[in-house]
DNA sequence: AGCATTCTGTTTTTGCATTAACGGAATGGT
DNA sequence: ACCATTCCGTTAATGCAAAAACAGAATGCT
């Protein structure tokens, strides 16, 4: 009865570029779209765009297309009200540092609530809009700001310790930039961006 | 025959992990591994490994594993020898600017031979012991230096005409950080890492 | 030497996501 | 009013990756 669980998770992650594609088209103006027009925007195929929408019911008119605000609305609904969970930052060297002032999270609707760092100093010294506090303070604000979604950007020898303290402390997701497979509870989940390795998948493709 | 092209993207994704795992099993003197510890440091099933391996050869010894070293060369050829290819980076904002800095690509062989901008300005601010040139001078220096990998750090906007160019110029495969779905040849590669999408998908699985 | 154990490489099976095919609903033109 | 066209939602077919099952090779122990 399309539970949390059953849903492919691809598909929950191409509803996130549907919406993209979306906000865009709204703003040109658009009304409707088609499953066709708007799939090839996404860079997938028409039958795989109406597939993923089926998933939560139906919200097009045959012959017509979609609503263009109207979908964006279901989906925003879908993917959860967002822009008002609290994230964290864990790790502010070099990467850290940059995610915190990355604007691309803004723009979406995320805004980093505090960053933590094992190193007092480093804390003090990135200048960020952003309380960047002492790694021992984090549980606590963790826990009272109840915190589920953390990014995570420390070390790969420190990573796994620091992921096993915050599950403990009670966050649920984690979007880890840290070159390491995290071991967590199977109701954890867990997102890696791994960057030097996406570099070198690619050069396995190049002739 | 295994050319190319008829082994799946995702095996070869997953030797890079075996890769990094290796490594760090060799620091700790191990000689020789089991597919078993070995898959489960890199978080797969023991028959996944096999199998992706199986794809170039047979390189393990039945009721021994696998010789940690002769793996590593192994994989590292299959890989190409990755760390010599040039690298540009295009888009010198916030992100661009800390990709530039990033010390992981660095540790894991790659180098960034220059980066690119549309803004002259930003180029001369931007510290880095990495040219940092015009855009204007793009396709010159991707031509002579036979550069095939691009990461692509620039608005979204410019995402797909920048790309368009480089891949005029012989660039045949991207690391793109723009929040687009970038339109290329069948022939060019592209990797995309979406930061605000992967935060955003997380979201969804929070309670 | 023989047997049990370990562990790889391959085959077979299973499961799932993507693609294709189809039927029906809405629209617009004649 | 009818027909052709557009286009959604669903069901059926395809394709492929992951998992399981199995057979054979190497090792170590008794």
């Amino acid at each position: 009865m399309s539970s949390q669980t059953d849903i492919p998770r691809k598909s929950i992650y191409r509803l996130s570029i549907y919406q993209r594609c979306l906000e865009r088209l709204k703003e040109n103006g658009l009304k409707t779209v088609s499953s066709n027009a708007l799939a090839k925007a996404a860079g997938v195929k028409s039958t795989q765009l109406r597939k993923d929408l089926a998933h939560f019911g139906q919200f097009g008119t045959r012959g017509l297309g979609y609503n263009v605000e109207a979908l964006v609305e279901v989906i925003t609904g879908v993917l959860g009200t967002n822009s008002l969970l609290p994230v964290i930052l864990v790790g502010v060297g070099n990467l850290g540092a940059a995610l915190l002032r990355y604007k691309g999270f803004v723009k979406e609707g995320f805004e980093i609530s505090a960053a933590f760092d094992a190193d007092p100093n480093r804390a003090k010294l990135v200048k960020a809009n952003v309380p960047v506090m002492e790694v021992s303070l984090m549980a606590q604000f963790v826990n009272e700001n109840n915190v589920k979604i953390a990014i995570l950007a420390v070390p790969p020898e420190t990573a796994q310790e620091v992921a096993n303290n915050l599950v403990q402390a009670g966050v649920q997701a984690f979007l880890n930039f840290s070159p390491t497979v995290l071991k967590t509870p199977d109701n954890v989940i867990v997102n890696s961006v791994d960057l030097a390795l996406e570099l070198e998948h690619l050069s396995y493709f190049v002739k």
